[in-house]
RNA sequence: GGGCGAUUAACUCAGUUGGUUUAGAGUGCCACCCUUACAAGGUGGAAGUCGUAGGUUCGAGUCCUACAUUGCCCA
């Protein structure tokens, strides 16, 4: 057979991945093995595949497919969410370019376009994650509007009014202009941005030519200004005391009052006070009793009562405002400013405080347990400091708006009656249920359903997606499923929605089923560029996610991924990482190609052969112990690189090139099963991060009655570390030689002769042929024997504390060799002083642990071994 | 303003309760090599006062304090 000398990934990825998923390896029902269960982060229904979700899956995809080989039930369910905002965004923009506008549309219509762009959107993304590799039961697929959710949702809104934990208050809240919807604080990014500060002058009621003059950010909302507050002690002010100012070009009489919320240090002191579009401004409109005048519509354009610019945006208004401002002589000054602005996370429109109704979560109780569970590690979160930010924002949790300004998602099945003015609120699950509700409240049975009125507004998303664990097991209503699922293994997701996401998880875990959601949260980085840079769509630093599975295959793509993403750091991506991964396949591949090309003899096994396959199965544990360690702490990008490491320089570079048959030459069938037996392992040690190519390799390597993915994960064992330590001092010896020979340029299959100092220890390695055999045939060497004087004219080093002498058969260079040599004499000098500083030093001879003292002996004891071995080689050269 | 972290080679990062021969890896860099699995490769090499200044200790990259630089979260 002959394969290409390069790894081609796309048919063997497609051909695995299809084998795989009619296996049904993927899927998982209860039973008796123990669980291991991962819910998929619910990305965006109508999302495509981005280096965010490349990470974050490829993570959930290697420790799903490593609990699977190590014999436990996996469960991976996956799903998408409707995203409300930014779904209905899409939808009213793609409606818009047809010329229809949402305001044209019953709701019952607009949610029939959404169901259809969602069916002909949404799923793209799971169909990327399965290019990924990602191994999830697709059986279980949810989505948060679907029928089993919806009715989740309606449970827990219900339960939780009941429970008196739902409420509707009329309060500032941050408004999105361009989505036409309430945000939660979640969802508002904060950022400084480049502005200016605007010193407007106001003149003073019944004066001649009295001003005072305030500082704004905003001067457009001047149209709305009930007062202007000073510091109670500043003494610039304290003659306005009782006066009034006039509003500059609507001429409102204001009031001046004394409050000291207000900066003195700030702009000039005094402040405008705007009730209606300033959560500050508000609170000191209640406390004054203030007038609060409205004057932005809910798209932030100027409303009827701003009296001027009506229908402008706020943007135009802001501008047409300044120039009448300043012809009227109002305008003092202008200066550069920078202010921390709010932007919606979805549509990034600067936030606007607006005053409305909405329903909240009190979030007290529901906090309580959620908190504690984390702090005490009942919820481990890695990295560990992660804790800190939860407990900050736990301690001072805010309640909870959920509703949304939006025909797009669940409706809220709260009821309204109105009598005599006065509204009464049902809560039921439907219309039927809540008329039934009203005629038993109000004794009326003349009540129908056209005397209540539905709530208008949905629940934001998150209010689906804190459900998850619970609502994909369908917990609320059959408690099966979730009794074998529940609590899930690790939630694995990145720490930017902590507190979007995962603390109101753990919340509704403790809540319905008074019990964790996970055991653990894996929080990984963000995604960046080169420069540190988040990627994104507009700065259009992010690859092509699609592209880059096609240039590098999949395993090369998620070896990229997972190299470069210590937990919780940030993940600093470059193509570079992709293009090692795919090197590391090709160098996989041509493993297979030089095994697949043996010709199998039955002959006797050399011993250097069974010398090299007990230091690999040795070294194969002391990796496998490695993994373990680094899994147990989700340091995934360790362990791939303790396997990537082990894989090239272990595998490949020594072990595969010491058992090489000489060319032509055939190989022993006992080493060759062994070499077969340890690629097998490789195999399945790197399968849960590369699962395409080692599942083919292992197909190629000999007839499999069953699949990798499926087969058993290895198990650390015990390993000889006299073995290892004895192979590594061969390393050492043939590095040294070739370096020799690389100095003197002598080509890498000329034999050159070595020569070791008699001593103990170097009787004792010679003795041991296979050892002996290893370093003359992986050095290249004709003689390599004991000597008991300097060997004249040969480049000499040392390895542990033996010195060799190395003949490549041409005069060295005296003078180069001299200063190689004063060089490791200087090293070993400086070595041998700082030992014995610490030796002479009573107090660590006293102090220090008996073993710490007794290596610090052995080492001056090899140090001065060394150094006169180079003063002997020094001498020898004079 | 409150809180949390970071600072180790040119770059990205390890360094696990202070002691494993004067600090490791990957990438990059330099030299030599189309050699018989692989040039998407091989062999070898150079490269760091562990941010600064103090302190604790027999011993500090590791612990403490201050400072500098920097990132993030919350207001």
């Amino acid at each position: 057979m002959s394969l290409s000398t390069t790894y081609n990934p796309a048919q063997i990825e497609e051909k695995w991945y299809n084998h795989w998923e009619e296996k049904r390896y993927f899927h998982s029902e209860p039973d008796e093995r123990e669980p291991y269960t991962i819910l998929i982060p619910p990305p965006n229904v109508t999302g495509v595949l981005h280096m965010g979700h490349m990470l974050d899956n490829t993570i959930q995809d290697v420790l799903i497919r490593k609990a699977r080989m190590e014999g436990k039930n996996a469960c991976w369910v996956p799903g998408t969410d409707h995203a409300s905002i930014a779904t209905e965004a899409k939808v009213v923009r793609k409606l818009r370019e047809q010329g229809i506008k949402k305001s044209d549309l019953t709701r019952d219509q607009f949610l029939g376009h959404a169901w259809e762009w969602t069916d002909k959107y949404g799923g793209i993304i799971l169909q990327q994650l399965r290019r990924l590799g990602a191994s999830c039961d697709w059986d279980r697929t949810g989505f948060t509007m679907d029928e089993a959710r919806s009715k989740h949702v309606m449970k827990a809104f219900i339960d939780l009014y009941k429970k008196g934990v739902l409420y509707r208050d009329y309060r500032m809240v941050n408004w999105d202009p361009d989505a036409l919807t309430v945000l939660s604080n979640e969802e508002v990014l904060y950022k400084d941005e480049q502005s200016h500060l605007y010193h407007v002058r106001y003149k003073i009621e019944d004066s001649e030519d009295e001003w005072i003059t305030i500082a704004t950010t905003r001067p457009e909302t001047i149209l709305g200004d009930t007062a202007i507050a000073v510091h109670p002690d500043d003494e610039r002010y304290q003659h306005l005391q009782g006066k009034k100012a006039l509003v500059p070009l609507i001429n409102r009489s204001i009031p001046i009052i004394f409050d000291d919320y207000v900066d003195r240090e700030f702009g000039t002191g005094a402040l405008k006070i705007t009730p209606a579009h300033d959560i500050n401004d508000y609170e000191i409109g209640k406390k004054h009793e203030l007038e609060t005048i409205d004057i932005l519509n809910e798209d932030g354009s100027i409303s009827k009562e701003g009296i001027l610019y009506i229908g402008e945006d706020r943007f135009k208004a802001r501008k047409l405002i300044n120039k009448d401002l300043e012809s009227a002589g109002h305008l003092v000054e202008i200066e550069p400013y920078t202010h921390n602005v709010g932007r919606s996370e979805r549509t990034n429109a600067i936030i606007e405080p607006k005053l409305s109704l909405q329903w909240y979560v009190d979030m007290s109780k529901l906090a309580k347990p959620a908190l504690e569970n984390v702090i005490n590690d009942n919820v481990e979160f890695f990295p560990k400091n992660m804790k800190n930010s939860y407990r900050h924002w736990m301690e001072n949790i805010r309640d909870w708006c959920i509703s949304r300004q939006l025909w797009w998602g669940h409706r809220i099945p709260a009821y309204y009656l109105k009598i005599n003015g006065e509204e009464q609120i049902f809560i039921a699950e439907s219309i039927e249920e809540a008329l039934t509700q009203a005629k038993k409240t109000t004794g009326n049975n003349n009540l129908t359903e056209s005397d209540l009125v539905q709530d208008e507004d949905v629940l934001g998303t998150w209010f689906s997606s804190w459900l998850w664990p619970i609502s994909l097991f369908n917990g609320m209503f059959d408690q099966k499923e979730l009794d074998y699922y529940y609590p899930t293994s690790v939630l694995v997701t990145g720490w930017d929605i902590m507190f979007l996401w995962v603390a109101r998880m753990i919340m509704a875990g403790y809540e319905w089923q008074g019990d964790k959601p996970f055991k653990a949260v894996y929080f990984h980085g963000m995604v960046r560029d080169k420069q540190r840079r988040k990627m994104s769509k507009s700065l259009g630093n992010s690859p092509d996610a699609l592209k880059l599975l096609s240039d590098y295959g999949a395993d090369g793509v998620r070896f990229g991924m997972l190299s470069c993403s210590p937990a919780g750091g940030d993940l600093l991506f470059d193509e570079k990482l992709t293009e090692q991964g795919r090197n590391f396949c090709n160098k996989l591949w041509n493993a297979l190609r030089l095994i697949n090309g043996f010709e199998v003899a039955d002959k006797t096994q050399p011993a250097k052969n069974a010398l090299a396959i007990e230091w690999i199965e040795h070294k194969t544990n002391e990796l496998l112990e490695q993994i373990d360690q680094n899994f147990k702490q989700y340091r995934l990008s360790e362990a791939l690189m303790a396997t990537y490491n082990f894989v090239w320089g272990d595998f490949c570079s020594y072990f595969l090139e010491v058992i090489k048959p000489e060319y032509k030459d055939s190989i022993d069938r006992k080493t060759y099963e062994a070499v077969i037996q340890a690629f097998d392992k490789v195999c399945k040690i790197l399968h849960p991060f590369m699962p395409f190519i080692t599942e083919e390799i292992w197909h190629q390597l000999s007839d499999k009655k069953s699949d990798l993915i499926v087969s058993e994960y290895p198990k650390p064992d015990a390993y000889d570390k006299e073995v290892i330590k004895s192979v590594e001092i061969a390393q050492g010896i043939i590095s040294k030689v070739r370096e020799g020979r690389n100095k003197a340029g002598s080509k890498q299959r000329d034999l050159l002769d070595l020569y070791i100092q008699t001593s103990d220890s170097a009787k004792e390695l010679l003795s041991i042929q296979a050892w002996k055999d290893t370093v003359v045939g992986m050095a290249y060497l004709g003689i390599f024997e004991k000597t008991e004087v300097e060997v004249p004219n040969t480049i000499s080093f040392i390895v542990g504390t033996d010195k060799f002498y190395l003949d490549a058969k041409q005069e060295i260079n005296v003078e180069e060799e001299k200063q190689r040599l004063k060089k490791d004499l200087e090293y070993a000098k400086g070595f041998l002083a700082s030992v014995k500083k610490k030796l002479s030093n009573e107090r660590f001879v006293n102090n220090a642990p008996e073993q710490v003292v007794a290596n610090e002996r052995k080492k001056l004891a090899d140090g001065q071994e060394r150094l006169k071995a180079i003063e002997d080689s020094l001498a020898s050269l004079n």
